[in-house]
RNA sequence: UGGGGUGUCGCCAAGUGGUAAGGCACAAGGUUUUGAUCCUUGCAUGCGUUGGUUCGAAUCCAGCCACCCCAGCCA
């Protein structure tokens, strides 16, 4: 996906259900109202390029880009790239990759914080000749212990009181290179004794000698997260800068710069300079994370999971990531109406995967063309029939929608039924095949089991079955028959490889603090390699859909990655719900 | 124990002084050639807790309790 021309595209990131009110639409309706930003509504998604989207990514990309589009406003991407020590160009793309996928067109070109290095540091030199910011010449570790402690004040920077024209001259040579690494830093001068610790001076600027994936080398000096975000915001134009509930703490800071700077200055600097809007200054607003039981949601943990392989990468389909949703099969629209039917608000909670599971099987139930496949396959002998026999069987891809089209199933002798679609003898309650009862084909004619063949260890291995010739389409003469199960012709099925994918963890809250290492409560069954299962012909067709029910099984879904010419690998996505 | 937040059904969540929306889950019926889907019904005299104000409180006030975040030159 490249960059959007286009400046005011509408975001096509629709959802099925109808929204509900939250206090940032209920925000943002009270601004409208009092014509705050003369109508506008400018949000930003702003991830660092550290690592790959996850699932609560999804949240916040939802929300800033509906949000926007609701109040037909827009909605900017922008990569917070002021630590090149931890970002990449691949996630760079990646990210840019899974926002497209997820049905979303941000505003006008990407942005990046470092677009606004030059300007950033305008503002610094600003603010220093006001006499807001000073040069400090405490390493990192007496930083720390100048700032005191969450119930004890901090002590003044023995250079909080340098001279403005000394800390500009430094502040340049900080540019121009004269410094290692940590010699000094730009800070704000505000609080020492403040409650709040991020009011403490804060660094503006620290010294990094390190290449940026944007920027290169031009630039040995770094501005904070504090200091850039607001200034970003201010400078795109943002009204509402939506951020989670962390940085509560940090929005006093984000006023101080912003109220601390020129407002013409902003204004002049920003994306408004020439248009008819009053220039306003964007305000934060926090909300809680998302957070999923079974699931871990933290980049860093993420990052170890994929660094030591307990999964194949951050696009396995046992990741919350997007990309790993995305193999797994689940789909942008379910995702979305996911995360509007989670809701927005400030209380931290946990959402239940069944959330998720319901949005995935909501969207697949309507929308994927069904399939046959036999995961374990039992012979079965339909002694009635010709050895040579093949019919033809038309089936419909979808049971309420005919606009989905019918497909042609084979028919023949030698067929295959799953394992467990069968019993000897059959626990109470169940409505398969067993020894001398019927049980009706999926699509195709009931059938009767007369014997069941077993090999010298007491295994069955293939049962005899004889076939009611006038079942196909209407129901049996004189008696009920409850069962169905499926079935795929022996000859005429399609091989294929399928991975069963289950919760990666097998406790709630993997990321509880009372788990010190996530390893230990691993669920050890997370993935399983089905290789003997076969499917009916026409999922491998040139132009088959990717995505299918196996009917009577779950969803499942082509794994584009594992397969190749004659080798078919499929993901089950979800399983159907299951109540017997 | 300084500061900032949050507490409404098993899980999310609406509600902003007029007598507890909705979704998920669960349960019971019905339809069904997928034990799926779909349909119907049920599911908080109760809103962390204790007091107070009021004709009336989840909503206002006070106290208490629990949990989350903050002492990176990370974001």
């Amino acid at each position: 996906m490249t960059d959007q021309k286009s400046d005011s595209t509408p975001n096509d990131g629709s959802v099925d259900s109808n929204t509900s009110s939250n206090f940032i639409r209920n925000k943002i309706a009270h601004n409208l109202k009092e014509n705050k930003h003369g109508g506008r509504v400018h949000t930003r998604f702003p991830p660092e390029p550290n690592g790959y989207l996850h699932i609560g990514h999804a949240k916040s990309i939802c929300l800033n880009f509906t949000v926007a589009a609701e109040n037909s406003g827009l909605c900017n991407l922008r990569f917070d790239d002021t630590n090149p020590e931890k970002e990449s160009q691949e996630y760079v793309d990646a990210i840019k990759d899974n926002i497209s996928w997820l049905g979303f067109q941000w505003n006008g070109q990407v942005r990046y914080s470092s677009n606004y290095f030059e300007q950033l540091y305008g503002f610094a030199v600003q603010l220093i000749e006001s006499g807001k910011a000073y040069v400090c010449d405490l390493s990192a570790d007496e930083a720390r212990e100048y700032r005191g402690t969450l119930t004890e004040a901090g002590k003044n920077s023995p250079n909080r009181g340098r001279a403005v024209a000394e800390s500009l001259d430094l502040f340049q040579r900080m540019r121009a290179g004269e410094f290692a690494d940590g010699a000094c830093s730009l800070r704000a001068k505000i609080d020492m004794a403040s409650p709040n610790m991020n009011m403490r001076d804060p660094v503006l600027y620290r010294i990094r000698h390190i290449e940026h994936h944007q920027t290169g080398t031009e630039w040995c000096i770094y501005p904070t997260y504090d200091y850039t975000h607001c200034i970003s915001d201010a400078i795109e134009g943002i009204t509402h800068s939506l951020c989670t509930l962390e940085f509560e703490d940090h929005r006093p800071l984000y006023d101080w710069i912003l109220h601390n700077l020129s407002l013409d200055s902003l204004h002049h600097a920003s994306d408004l300079d020439k248009s008819d809007y009053d220039y306003v200054l964007p305000e934060q607003t926090e909300f809680a994370k998302l957070k999923l039981n079974y699931t871990i949601v933290g980049k860093r943990k993420l990052k170890e999971m994929v660094d030591t392989h307990v999964v194949d990468g951050w696009d396995d389909p046992r990741m919350p990531t997007l990309a790993g949703l995305r193999r797994r099969g689940f789909t942008a629209a379910a995702i979305r109406n996911f995360c509007e039917s989670v809701g927005v608000a400030r209380s931290e909670s946990i959402v239940d995967l069944g959330m998720l599971e319901h949005a995935i099987r909501d969207d697949l139930d309507k929308n994927s063309p069904r399939a046959i496949c036999v995961l374990d396959p039992l012979v079965v002998v339909l002694t009635n029939v010709p050895a040579d026999h093949l019919e033809t069987l038309d089936m419909a891809n979808h049971p309420k929608n005919e606009e989905m089209g019918r497909r042609s199933v084979p028919f023949t002798q030698r067929i295959v039924i799953d394992r467990s679609d069968f019993e000897e003898v059959p626990p109470p309650g169940f409505k398969r095949l067993t020894a001398g009862g019927e049980v009706r084909l999926r699509g195709a004619y009931v059938i009767k089991c007369d014997d069941v063949v077993k090999d010298d260890a007491g295994k069955v291995v293939e049962l005899h079955c004889s076939i009611d010739l006038d079942t196909l389409g209407k129901k049996p003469e004189g008696r009920k028959v409850k069962g169905v199960i499926h079935w795929v012709s022996e000859s005429r099925g399609v091989p294929l490889q399928v991975h069963l994918y289950d919760r990666l963890f097998n406790v709630e809250n993997p990321e509880s603090k009372d788990i010190e290492d996530f390893r230990d409560c691993l669920n050890e069954n997370s993935l399983i390699r089905l290789d003997n299962c076969i499917a009916e012909p026409s999922i491998a067709e040139h132009g088959a859909a990717t995505s299918f029910q196996f009917e009577r099984e779950g969803y499942y879904c082509r794994d584009e990655k594992e397969s190749r010419e004659g080798k078919l690998v499929f993901n089950r996505t979800i399983t159907l719900r299951d109540s017997w």
